[in-house]
DNA sequence: ATTAATAGTTTCATTTTAGTAACTATGTTA
DNA sequence: TAACATAGTTACTAAAATGAAACTATTAAT
């Protein structure tokens, strides 16, 4: 599988984390090492047919690690690659926009923020 | 429209700009405002139905505003509010990551997992 | 009278994406 | 012997996003 990279390096970032889903999984694996069941609970909500597909993207894309153990029942582990890592201060940022953007609906009367 | 923000500030980012549409209209609303039909040259690929279906959307959630001119033929001009600029951070750290993973693959630009 | 220009809307067809449920593998435990 | 646990895969279905093309409105220019 080989792709021309846009020349955009906003595309190029898009092209590999555009999903939804594989944003969720990074942010839950910047916390360190998870298993295949625990990152299916802690997104909540995805299925193990979406959740494996977007596994197995960025693992080609080179953005996480797959560490299989000839174990039974199976025991498979997902790390963060140091590209995977590098995505930190992109999650940060969209972090701390978030929760800025809890203060500025109400004067924005755009989203109702939580009770 | 009344929508309740997740807890997790991540997702709130996601929930209003996960589309990869709505983050080129953005990058490109960034250097200033600009009409429909230069906005439709510059993300280029994309159908009026569906940019003007997001603009709409991004106006509903306070990112971008919409200026009406009563012109013959029409005139209409988008320009990012102060929260859609406030968005500048999260793209700049898109853009670096997506420079810096050009070096992390090969010469030849094309993408080949990293490591 | 016809054409051009801009910013759309509408309709229909197609493509992409996602969800559900059933099925696989196999050693351990009851 | 049967159920359990984990990490999947496969087939089928449903929903959502997108694309293409035609159509609208209005006025100025040809």
């Amino acid at each position: 599988m080989k792709k021309i990279l846009p020349a955009c390096p906003v595309e190029t970032t898009l092209m590999l984390i555009s999903d939804r889903w594989k944003i969720l999984i990074i942010r839950d694996l910047l916390s360190g090492t998870k298993r295949f069941g625990q990152l299916k609970k802690s997104i909540g909500n995805i299925s193990q047919k979406v959740l494996t597909a977007n596994l197995r993207s960025m693992e080609e894309t080179g953005l996480v690690n797959r560490k299989v153990f000839a174990e039974v029942p199976p025991h498979v582990e997902y790390t963060l690659t140091e590209t995977g890592y590098s995505l930190d201060p992109v999650l940060k940022a969209m972090y701390n926009w978030g929760e800025e953007y809890k203060w500025r609906v109400n004067s924005d009367g755009a989203l109702t923020p939580p009770e």
